[in-house]
Order: C-alpha cells, then sequence, then structure tokens
DNA sequence: GACTTTGAGTTGTACTGTACAACTTATATG
DNA sequence: CATATAAGTTGTACAGTACAACTCAAAGTC
C-alpha cells in the first residue's frame, strides 16, 4: 500500500491480464449469424472445448493497438482485412477468468458473407438466437447480448446493414437485411426514401434476380463510416 | 512464440498496465464544464503537473471490476456516489504512457453542480470549450474529446440532461441545460411536448424563479437509466 | 392599485417523414 | 401471349418538429 520506492509506482501494481474479442457478424440465409471458435483442450486452459468469441491476450510485441490487435484477430480468423469494425465495450472483473483479475476489449464488425473464408473445424458460423442459448466460454454470453443489442439498436437509425451485404446489392436485399436483423418487417416505400434521401449509396448498374423485375444495385459511397438518420424506424412505440 | 510450458501460457504474455480513467460533467453558469486534475510531480510519474482527467491504475485488490473502480475514483474525487456513469469506450497502445503498453477504460459521469464538493487546490472544474484546449496527459484530449462528442449526440435523442440538473427542476431550466450542451436554441414547444410526452417525468411541486411566472418542478421518475426519443431534435439537416 | 416587466405555458399553421395500402412496371416462365 | 413474381410508384392519414404569435401568472414600479 505504502509504497517507498516512489519511482516504480506504476509496476507495484499487479497488472490484470488484458485481451480483446471481437463480434463478427454476417447475415447467411437470412439469418443473422456470428463466428464461434472452439477453445483449446490443452491442459492448464479455462473453458476447455467450450465455443467462444474469437479473441486472445493483447501481444504488446505485435500489436501496436487495440484497434490493431482487434484486426489481427479478425483477419486470423476470416480472412477479411477491412470491415466494419467499431468497439463494443470492455469487462473487466476479478471472477471472469480463473486466471485471475482480467480485462476485455470488445469489438464487433460486420462483414459479408460472401468475403469471408470458411473451413477450419474449431470455428462455425452460428444464427444469434441459437448462439445466446449456448453456454458460452467466460462471460462471452453477455458480450455477445450487448452486441445484438446495440447492433439492432443502431440498425433503427444507421446504415450499419450496408456492411453485412457484398455490393452491388439492391434495396429490396438490403431491407431484408434490415428485417431480418430487426425481426419485424418495415414499409418499402418509407425504407426506400429513407435510403435515397440520405445520399449514402450510389448507383451501379442493374441486376438481375431469379425472378421478376430487375432491381438497380447499389454501392457504399464511403466505406469507412455508417450513416445516421435524423429517426428511428418506428415513431409510434 | 512457442512455449514449452503450456500450462502457464496466460503469464507468458507481457502484462500491459490497465487504468480507468473518468470524463465528469456538470453545468455551471449555463457552461459545460469538465472535472481535471493536476498529475503529481514526484520523480518517475509521467507528464509531472499536466492537467488530466481524473482516473490511475486498476487495484485487483480493492477494485472488484471496471466499474467499481470507476466509481471509486468518482467518489474520491467529488464525493457523489450515485451519479449517471456509463462506459465512453477504451484506448490502448504502446506509446500512450511512457511506462509501457498501455490501456485505459474511459467512463463518463453526469452531475448536478450542487451534489459535488469542491475544494482541493489538485482538481479544477474547467469549461469544456476551455479544456479542450489544454494539452492534458496523456491521450486524455482524445478522450475528452469522444466524450464530448458523444454526450452531444446522446443529447439530440436522450434524456441525459437531466442528470446534470439537482432536483426539482423546471422544463425551462432543463431546456437551457439542452440549449447549452448542443451549442443551438431549440424550440419551447416542441421541447416541452417531447418531455412531457415521454412520462419519465413526474411533477414535483411549483417552483418560484428569481423574476416572472412561477414553473412546475420535476423530478426523474427512475434514476438508473436515460430515456431514449424516437428522434433526433433537429429533422431537417 | 393599475401598469409594466419577465418568464411560463399555450395555440395554430406549415412542413417533413413514417404507416398503411393500392397501384403500375418490368422480367422470367409455361 | 398469359401469368407469376418481384421492383418500384402513388396517395392519403397521421405524428412530431419549425416557426411564430399568443395568453397567463408572479414580481416590482409609479
Amino acid at each position: 500500500m505504502s509504497s517507498s520506492r516512489v519511482v516504480s509506482r506504476a509496476t507495484d501494481f499487479e497488472r490484470p491480464l488484458v485481451t480483446v474479442d471481437v463480434v463478427i457478424f454476417t447475415v447467411m440465409a437470412e439469418q443473422l449469424c456470428v463466428l464461434l471458435v472452439r477453445r483449446p483442450e490443452d491442459e492448464g486452459e479455462p473453458f476447455p472445448a467450450r465455443w467462444a468469441l474469437p479473441g486472445g491476450f493483447v501481444d504488446v510485441d505485435r500489436d501496436a493497438s487495440l484497434l490493431a490487435c482487434a484486426g489481427r484477430k479478425l483477419r486470423d480468423k476470416t480472412g477479411v482485412a477491412a470491415p466494419y469494425l467499431e468497439q463494443l465495450g470492455s469487462w473487466g472483473d476479478a471472477k471472469r477468468d480463473p486466471r485471475g483479475w482480467s480485462s476485455t476489449h470488445a469489438y464487433f464488425a460486420l462483414i459479408p458473407q460472401s468475403e469471408m473464408v470458411d473451413g477450419s473445424t474449431t470455428t462455425e458460423w452460428v444464427p444469434c438466437d441459437q448462439a445466446v442459448r449456448r453456454r458460452l466460454a467466460f462471460d462471452h454470453n453477455t458480450i455477445l447480448g450487448t452486441a445484438i443489442e446495440r447492433l439492432r439498436s443502431k440498425v433503427e437509425y444507421t446504415s450499419l446493414p450496408a456492411f453485412l451485404l457484398p455490393e452491388p446489392f439492391t434495396l429490396p436485399q438490403l431491407q431484408r437485411v434490415y428485417e431480418v436483423v430487426l425481426g419485424r418487417p418495415l414499409d418499402k416505400s418509407a425504407f426506400r426514401k429513407r435510403m435515397l434521401d440520405a445520399a449514402y449509396l450510389e448507383e451501379a448498374g442493374m441486376v438481375t434476380g431469379d425472378h421478376g423485375r430487375s432491381a438497380m444495385g447499389y454501392r457504399l459511397r464511403e466505406r469507412d463510416q455508417a450513416t445516421v438518420f435524423p429517426r428511428t424506424f418506428k415513431s409510434g412505440e
């Protein structure tokens, strides 16, 4: 408590473990899915063989920053280099990791289905409603729940779903993604007006579907940031 | 890299420094203010005598969680026990602290002017527009900037400013706080309709002002959470 | 005590975006 | 060529903001 060596006070503190976890979303077969990885079964590893969010310790030699660390873990698992990636929050307490006081920095990423490479037997894309029912490692149920909540909330007033689709996409496709994430139907006319008035899309030629009339394809004007709309979809209740 | 002692892989990683910082806002004299503390000048301390956000190392023995740690630092500096407190984000990289790779978990708090105890010479309430111009310690200019941005953004569609006022407060007082934070005037009629329709306030008797007509005083129905409105104030641009 | 000042609170019209629903247009299929 | 399917449009009702003028209550002034 009372340190005589004032010079090294910073190192007198026992340092917590520091990790980064990434909640990676995509849409497959009209369902919002999240990427889970299977924990190793090696001796000394906590939660052996349990499903968990991709993540791990910050490597102070390799990771220049938390964001870089998140990007690295995302690249390792999906091969995707530049997705939509934003910070979700951090969780830290004495008990979440049996190895000691630990804090994790959670990020969430949105990627189009086509861009990611599947394959490994230790990773799996799981529909969100199934994933939340599994008993995940650490406090990852809490983190996943918060991520889904945050995504749903932001989808009400931002262009986030556009990052879940491969380009070019049509407005009906985009609306379906909105509806999948929100879990309720939206009005076509109001949806189109909102998207087009915001002018965050640019036309990318006609796209022919399986049946019916062809639709205009669109591309994001800027892939760096999401567009914020001045209202939520539901105004009444 | 390749560890032979599989059992202790977690401790093989060099652990970053872990801190918690709190951006504490209040409104004084029609200005949004933030609490700054003066860094110690002891040998070995980084950024000696510079102004900084209140914060410090997580104490794994005293702090059960990050939130508890933030609450402790807030109580230490202001004496306020149960303010509005939410997580802002985390910043971590190799260079922000000269003592080594460090990550900080930033929170932001809203407290009424009356509830906090001033006094110390090492702490100061500074109007935000002045604070952002000072050269703060670490990356605290970035953190403060993000906090102000987040506050402004959320004030557009939430009841956050109510946490900046001592109860009971009147609707005109509340509107003035909104205007102070947003930096622009709001329409009285639309403001009142929004506040009263949301039904997050309860009447608390008439309040007599200095001049003019008395106004109805209000109190928050629930002090735990902010109310979210379905729209921002500005609809057109 | 009537008069003025100041700020609280209301009323009314214009405008904008969503809600709901019916409609037209374009493409593939039998 | 007729039909099914999906894209895209049109129109009315409704809710909340923008702007502005108004009424109402309390305190101070002559």
